[in-house]
RNA sequence: UGGGGUGUCGCCAAGUUGGUAAGGCAACGGAUUCUGAUUCCGUCAUUCGUUGGUUCGAGUCCAGCCACCCCAGCCA
């Protein structure tokens, strides 16, 4: 559990302040995240999971966790673990406090009697064709159904009948009677339960009706003793029902609604729909491809839950629907992992270097620190041989202005080692080139050139003591900023370039014992971790996180 | 054209009793650097959707207007 997340105070926490010094709750913070088992989390989750979390974290008050499970046809125990997973993953802990909503449907259920006999619900035979005539619309009020006066009797008559399996799925809906012609259309007479015959991956085939979320989580929150339920704005017309509901009935207490913004990140999606529409189209590799926004993509990326949390802690709670820039929250994973990342080499498109005057029985064991501010992380070593691999871009037979890495003739600082010279390029038939022949300055180790300058430091890795891997390199999934805007399809706008599989890089020895999501920076290049389901010890598999700020790539592309 | 919300720098976002626009991201300069990384300095809203009004004084109060988001599931 991460004991420090801050959470900048903002107007939810401005209302708590004031309740407490109201003394309102017995000056008890108690909060609740509650998803419906229905698919995977992902940062828009987050932003949930971290102001609820931190929210009572910072009131020294508890937070529940809560599945939100009145939908059996669309949930499932994969989603309720994995979910557990993902938050446990993010750092945050419920203790002893997992709930159900289908904990409390006997207690539902006895609500609901409590509203019938109080002639505050009805039971409905309205087709749901009917029922949305019978709505009424935005603008034009609704008309009462005709089963709106049925007797009270008949109403529990009806209702437990519904209870104990005698009516067909649709047949009846138990309503609660409040105002057909509410500007509010939630308040007109909503349904609170509907037949299902369906098994629930909680409570099996005990119950053949299921409560709909408006009843259910408002009395949830109050059996669990929530102070402040918070949700997103799509929730607001719904405050009303949520009040109304916890009015009609004796609860032991009457928690408060509040709504805050949904997280939107520019450069992905984040509707369950089109995410799932990805993955069944096998436009990605699955709910954790590492391009996912989702929580087990992220974290397959090699996304850090420091990163996550202090995206939305910088991001902020309120209640202006707003697109957060994916570049926020790039910023933050870099923060994390510059810190937190041991270095390391790896030539990613290896070109062959052979230094023609440095003895091929002659070696140097080089030392290098694992992180340059960080002595703590101690040091690896590296085998300096006569032949090695340097990256293919880091040699230009015609360079660009200003580029500073090694050209024909030109010198460059082998990083931790020497100092090259390129004296000839070798290619083959068809003109590619193959190695290059250099020249190592061997009064160059851990100090610089008499009387001239070299610019350029590259990586590099020896030929003969280096290992192979493969690297997956990840871009943004989509090019446009907002792949939701109306015109297009979203899946037009998506990335073809989002994936680059790397198969034979070439990575320094000491990488040979990277553990599946350990993550490094392999310099020059970005943060990378191996893969947590397809790296092996006879198999490297490292994912680019993320590259190191590029600004000779901007410089480039201007 | 019903109801509920929101509009402060390219992107987030503070601004609580009206007193003269925080911060972060991005961007742009420059310094340091054996990662074109990191770090470090500096620049970046006479203006708060808009029009009026009240006031010595308004992002903050009042009125009108405009734009955008959400709601007509027996989904959550």
């Amino acid at each position: 559990m991460v004991d420090a997340v801050h959470i900048p105070s903002n107007f939810i926490h401005q209302i708590i302040d004031s309740d407490l010094a109201n003394g309102k709750n017995g000056g008890r913070v108690h909060t609740r995240f509650p998803p419906e088992p229905n698919g995977y989390l992902h940062m828009g989750h987050a932003k949930s999971i971290c102001l609820n979390f931190a929210t009572a974290l910072k009131y020294g008050g508890k937070c529940n966790l809560r599945f939100d499970d009145t939908n059996p046809e669309k949930e499932n125990l994969e989603y309720v673990e994995s979910i557990q997973a993902s938050i446990r993953w993010l750092g945050f802990d419920w203790e002893d406090r997992l709930y159900y909503a289908s904990n409390y449907f006997d207690q539902l259920y006895d609500y609901a009697v409590a509203l019938v006999s109080q002639g505050k619900a009805y039971v409905c035979s309205l087709t749901p064709d009917q029922a949305r005539e019978y709505r009424g619309t935005l603008t034009e009020p609704g008309r009462n159904s005709p089963d709106r006066e049925r007797s009270m009797e008949d109403n529990l008559d009806l209702f437990s009948r519904m209870k104990n399996g005698e009516f067909a799925d649709g047949t009846y809906t138990l309503r609660a009677k409040i105002d057909m012609a509410s500007p509010n259309i939630n308040m007109r007479d909503p349904v609170i339960y509907r037949i299902r015959h369906a098994h629930h991956h909680q409570t099996g085939n005990k119950w053949c009706i299921y409560p709909m979320y408006d009843y259910t989580h408002c009395i949830s929150d109050a059996i669990e003793g929530i102070t402040h339920s918070l949700c997103t704005l799509e929730f607001e017309d719904h405050r009303p029902l949520y009040d109304w509901i916890l009015d009609q009935l004796d609860v032991p207490h009457h928690p408060q609604q509040i709504e805050f913004a949904r997280l939107n990140l520019n450069y992905t999606v984040m509707s369950k729909r089109k995410l799932k529409q990805l993955v069944d189209e096998k436009l990605v590799n699955g709910w954790n491809d590492p391009r996912m926004p989702t929580l087990e993509g992220m974290r397959r990326r090699g996304y850090t839950p420091a990163a996550i949390r202090n995206l939305i802690e910088i991001a902020g709670i309120s209640k202006s629907n707003s697109v957060v820039d994916v570049g926020m929250l790039e910023h933050c994973l870099r923060e994390d992992l510059d810190r937190t990342s041991p270095r390391a080499m790896c030539v990613l498109r290896p070109l062959k270097v052979v230094l023609t005057n440095y003895p091929a029985e002659k070696t140097d064991i080089l030392g290098m620190s694992r992180h340059p501010k960080d002595e703590s992380m101690g040091e690896r070593s590296m085998t300096f041989t006569r032949e090695l691999y340097i990256d293919r871009s880091d040699f230009e037979e015609v360079p660009p202005p200003k580029f500073k890495r090694l050209v024909p003739g030109g010198e460059v600082r082998l990083r931790g080692a020497y100092v090259i010279r390129c004296d000839e390029i070798v290619k083959d038939a068809a003109g590619n080139i193959t190695e290059l022949h250099c020249s190592c300055d061997m009064d160059t180790l851990n100090k610089n050139p008499e009387g001239r300058k070299v610019k350029g430091v590259i990586h590099w890795v020896s030929a003969s003591n280096s290992i192979s891997c493969e690297v997956r390199l990840y871009e943004r999934l989509f090019t446009h900023e907002n792949p939701d805007s109306a015109e297009g399809d979203y899946r037009d706008k998506l990335n073809p370039d989002s994936l680059v599989v790397l198969s034979d890089c070439r990575a320094e020895p000491s990488l040979a014992s990277a553990q599946p999501e350990e993550r490094f920076q392999f310099e020059r290049e970005g943060y990378f971790c191996a893969d947590r389901f397809d790296s092996k010890p006879d198999g490297l598999v490292f994912n680019l996180t993320i590259g190191l700020r590029d600004t000779w790539g901007k410089i480039q592309n201007t």
